[in-house]
DNA sequence: ATGGCCTCGCACCGAGGA
């Protein structure tokens, strides 16, 4: 069984120590992360090889970026960042080949979509663009008929049960109609949500605002997700949310969620 | 009472996040 993580850290420096704990608790095989907002001269490699884990990244200065560990091993890194707008800087696709515990090619990649907030607007824009750049990387991933895990922070909230409140997020540009049919077409081209797989009635959060007490309350959504190709689907085992760690002292407001693989 | 926060950086506020 191979576990495959993923986790937006919101900033990596304020993140260490929970980071850490969390690796050590959990001792995933691969970690997709998000939000390191770090710039690559400023990575803390060196911290990660000592955990027992290989590492690339795509960082940026004070915001974004993604990075790919793997236990014993160093990721293949086979793509940073997506075709289609060659003035794009931001740091928020990373791809990478690694090997599943029977030595068999995994092709994982890293995602953090674009908020797209305030609405309408440029950023609502670009969102949507950068969905449409993002699924035809995906077909090309499809047709290569390779398992394949995209994972990460969608910032798409797909279904009215993933979310506490349906009203109160009606307005946010992760519930619009058009980022859920951007969404859908995922789906439609032949990936799976490993999540709607396993908890099809919904009510699984993995984020919960700093705000208006939501944690506490427990008003999440669920806006990270895996989605598999059909080769990494058939093999799904066990998915879950790390939720215990969004509770925990400066934690982020993502938990980290994952998923089991049978090799 | 969705209102309360958090992170980063040429920093002690402003921008961005979701």
């Amino acid at each position: 069984m191979t576990k495959i993580s993923t986790f937006n850290i919101n900033g990596i420096k304020a993140r260490t120590p929970r980071l850490l704990e969390w690796l050590d608790e959990t001792a995933p095989d691969i970690v997709c992360l998000q939000e390191v907002k770090s710039q690559d001269k400023d990575f803390p490699k060196d911290m990660f090889e000592k955990a027992g884990y290989g590492v690339i990244f795509h960082g940026q200065k004070s915001f974004n970026g993604v990075a790919i560990l793997a236990k014993g091993q160093e990721p293949k890194e086979i793509q940073r960042g997506l075709e289609g707008e060659p003035e794009d800087e931001q740091a928020r696709y990373l791809e990478a080949e690694i090997l599943d515990k029977s030595g068999n090619a995994l092709r994982v990649a890293s995602i953090y979509l674009p908020n797209g907030n305030p609405l309408p607007g440029p950023k609502f824009d670009y969102k949507l663009r950068w969905m449409q750049r993002l699924r035809n990387r995906a077909q090309i991933l499809l047709n290569e008929e390779i398992p394949a895990i995209l994972c990460g922070d969608y910032n798409v909230i797909p279904r009215d049960e993933d979310v506490f409140s349906v009203s109160a997020m009606a307005s946010d540009a992760l519930m619009q109609p058009e980022s859920r049919a951007a969404y859908r077409q995922y789906l439609g081209d032949g990936w799976s949500d490993a999540f709607v797989t396993k908890y099809p009635a919904g009510g699984v959060w993995t984020y919960w605002d700093y705000q208006a007490g939501a944690w506490p309350r427990d008003n999440g959504f669920r806006i990270d997700h895996f989605l598999l190709s059909p080769i990494a689907a058939d093999r799904l085992e066990h998915a879950a949310v790390d939720k215990e760690h969004r509770g925990r002292e400066k934690a982020s407001d993502h938990a980290p969620l994952w998923v089991q693989l049978r090799d």
